[in-house]
DNA sequence: CACTCGATGTCAGGACACTGACAACAAGGG
DNA sequence: CCCTTGTTGTCAGTGTCCTGACATCGAGTG
């Protein structure tokens, strides 16, 4: 009981990594039924806010690597769900955009993820989701200037 | 502006993953010049406190599934940092222990790890990390209890 | 004893994520 | 104009993580 390490739930990383795998979960779970996974929901969602961005783009949105996401995009492409012209009008990238379909889907999407979140809040005060976002973008943002210079 | 989906950073679970996503990517780095990956090292860490755990029990605790786990312990093994019984003494259960070599590699990685964490709560009070830790435990077991009994 | 139940290890297949590397293209400085 | 720099798309390989499925073993029940 002396030894800290004899207690891993002390460090915030723990608890980072176990309320995360919960939520990444719980979201495959709830979509399921429409036959998303959580890092096509995500790359989806991005579009919706942003019609047109490239898949680069698209990686840095979902903080993963663009070859990452190239295969989400070409898994998306195939259901028909996003459109992608096959050559570049100017430069090299090609910009991603979302159908009626992928739309539709999204909107589906939200409902089953909105209400995880209420789910993941439930009890909080809107003071305390505040403070709760305000510590993790500390903790993002720190750990992002770190390794950026880099 | 008036629509909260404009705003991605508005959702908890926007800012876990991004917080994750960075402590995850600071970690590999930290990892690397020992060629240890993340979830080797929270294998490792699980068997430093519990010697003789079976890999079901070594998966729960990294909250992923007993196959992941497995493909890890593997890795390991072949490396030479675990120990394993080719037959089980009694009922299934194979107990996984850390040898010296493995012993000596976690011991190297959570210096880098612990250097990490630090990194991740600069500037945080005491009071600060108890009441982030404490919001993300809230979240992690509503999100856990919700889908237990499925 | 047979039978169900729960837990474990394992194989197979698919989706995702990373590093490393290469080629193509735009913009800017010499 | 050439050449460096930065960004993008892409291929290859590896490691992780998931679901689904199957066989094995211990414990409890009738």
């Amino acid at each position: 009981m002396s030894d800290p390490r004899e207690r891993p739930d002390a460090y915030v990383g723990y608890l980072l990594k176990r309320t995360q795998a919960a939520l990444r979960n719980g979201l495959d779970d709830a979509l399921r039924p429409l036959a998303l996974t959580a890092p096509q929901y995500s790359c989806l969602r991005l579009l919706r806010h942003d019609q047109g961005i490239s898949n680069s783009e698209l990686a840095r949105g979902a903080f993963v690597t663009r070859q990452s996401m190239n295969t989400v995009v070409k898994g998306l492409h195939d259901r028909g769900l996003i459109t992608r012209p096959q050559i570049a009008t100017s430069g090299r990238d090609l910009p991603v955009t979302l159908t009626d379909a992928g739309l539709r889907a999204v909107e589906e999407a939200d409902v089953a993820a909105d209400a995880l979140e209420a789910v993941m809040v439930e009890g909080l005060t809107a003071a305390d989701i505040d403070q709760l976002s305000e510590l993790l973008r500390g903790c993002a943002e720190r750990l992002e200037v770190a390794k950026g210079p880099s």
